[in-house]
DNA sequence: CTGTTAGCGCATTCAC
DNA sequence: GTGAATGCGCTAACAG
């Protein structure tokens, strides 16, 4: 490995020359900057980080800790936070914890010892308090993402779940639907707790009363409970729409649905939070669609003026804008 | 930050007998490593890895470079390599190419300041060749995953897209189809080469007589040219069927037919390479599916090996087989 | 303008 | 069993 100290022999300079061009600090002549700068060239001299991050006290990278490498809604946050990231001149370290807390456990751990500058954060659920203390413990600043972690009171950004939900439920309603279920993620998650809370307000506005049995509790991840969806559907009374609590799980309802023979939206209504990305060729779901982009990007720069202390000493909560998209998965009820 | 030096002063040792302790080396009494490691616990020492990886010169940290991250094909390479890296004890630092050139050197230049002991490679097309001869210029290991470069000789892991493409070439053949078009990435790109070499050894093997009018070429992220897809579909005798060389580019080939009115398969069918991932309702398209878990999990793998020095001195090249999965996208052509 | 000294946190080598 | 010296590659603070 080429170091400022082969560099210096090559220039007949001391090591700290050479730094000093490195870093653009100082003063140095013309002369010298540019022979030395054409020596690096030849010796193709590539500063190591890691040294420098030693003494620097700091690594310039951030990481970026996802629920869910393969949902396009995390992707695409993904996108922005390593576009916001490059352009300020930072580097990205990427961790994908599935929704486990072993592995997010584990995913702290390694950004521990990275000593990363920061984290942007989406917790798997509640019960990452924890993680998000030792991060604190260990000075490390950190922007939640997305998702709200009861007993941490730090910068976040995240979308209104509550007000999404309840204009996508107030849209049912409006199409006539009474009966209006909805399939969540765990509650252990702020946002699938947010949603029902959504979904109780746009019922309780439109004074329909609540029915507990209509509600199904499973994981963002997939549609895992098939014999509560058969329960749903022979009650005495189905309901006629189904208010799915994110992408994945509008998806997995849907097989499920077209696999029992009932038509969306003509015997069922279907909608949910968050879009499918580029691999739909139809775009069908009637969505809430949140701006998961600037998620990701407004996260990272929120992050950086943590760490350089530009910002005022309270917590920043940035809540974006979710957007109500109309399409064909939602429709009046069959009039029985 | 706490140190090991922290920690030696409150256990009244030297530093080197925490060393000792943390890497399990030399030999310490029973006694003193139990409080030393109790003594850990409770400052909440972590290891720096910085200051490590600058004397073990190594980081324990690869890298992961994907031209195109919201692609489904490439988001499950990623959990596969993740995961492997994370069992065999590495990190996994991700880059996103964008199938952008410039992107991609400068994601290069951040690998190699940061001393990752090696890279997993998806090349954004053959132009990348200076940038892997970089890699090699710093003796820096990778492993090129799914796309070649001409010029480079290397370990690789990819799939064989000209089998695949031939694959579904002839199922269209076998349906009856004589004029299929194809739908192509850049040539640029080593993949869309294969597959266009599949497609023609397909029609070759049929005496079905070529005609390039009837290949296009865009790139893998869209579908760009809608009017090359007009003047397809009003030649005197336009095709039955498209191969399309990607799945991105087959939903933006069908969108464009849905919206010329074009039925599909009735009136065209399609099919492609690589599935469209979780997000997909009904899955549709007759694709060759590719294991793309692996692709991730055997790249590291291999990777690693190379690192170590455990392999054999010639490059390995790992091909991994594909599928037929024959669906709704491909019938066979209309009676006109 | 340029060089010297010291130290970031850790592990290897070799004494004790 | 344990510790002192040394250096990984770099830069801040100062000296010349």
């Amino acid at each position: 490995m080429v170091t400022i100290y082969d560099i210096a022999k090559q220039a007949n300079v001391s090591a700290m020359t050479v730094s000093k061009v490195i870093n653009n600090t100082g003063k140095i002549s013309e002369k010298t900057r540019a022979r030395i700068k054409k020596i690096m060239e030849e010796m193709n001299y590539v500063p190591n980080s890691m040294a420098r991050s030693l003494v620097l006290q700091e690594t310039k990278m951030l990481s970026l800790l996802i629920p869910d490498i393969t949902n396009p809604f995390f992707t695409t946050v993904a996108r922005g936070a390593e576009d916001a990231a490059m352009r300020l001149g930072y580097k990205l370290l990427f961790g994908n914890s599935d929704e486990s807390l072993t592995k997010e456990k584990e995913y702290v751990d390694m950004v521990l010892s990275t000593r990363v500058d920061g984290v942007l954060f989406s917790a798997a659920s509640d019960e990452s308090a924890p993680h998000l203390q030792t991060l604190r413990t260990h000075r490390i600043p950190f922007v939640l993402l997305d998702r709200a972690v009861p007993g941490i009171d730090c910068d976040t950004v995240s979308g209104d779940s509550r007000e999404g939900a309840r204009k996508l439920v107030e849209h049912l309603i409006g199409l006539g639907h009474r009966r209006i279920a909805m399939v969540n993620g765990s509650l252990a998650v702020s946002t699938a707790r947010e949603r029902l809370a959504g979904y109780r307000e746009a019922l309780k506005l439109s004074d329909i009363p609540e029915d507990d049995s209509l509600v199904l509790e499973m994981n963002y991840k997939h549609f895992t409970d098939e014999t509560a969806l058969r329960r749903l559907l022979t009650m005495p009374q189905p309901p006629t729409a189904v208010f799915a609590g994110n992408n994945f799980l509008a998806v997995g309802l849907i097989r499920k649905l077209l696999e029992f023979g009932v038509r969306v939206p003509e015997e069922m209504s279907v909608v949910c939070f968050d879009d499918l990305g580029a691999s739909v060729i139809d775009p069908f779901f009637t969505v809430v669609s949140q701006p998961a982009y600037q998620f990701g990007a407004m996260g990272i720069q929120l992050l950086i003026e943590r760490i350089k202390g530009v910002t005022t000493p309270e917590w920043k909560k940035i809540v974006l804008p979710s957007e109500l998209i109309v399409r064909g998965s939602s429709g009046k009820p069959s009039a029985i």
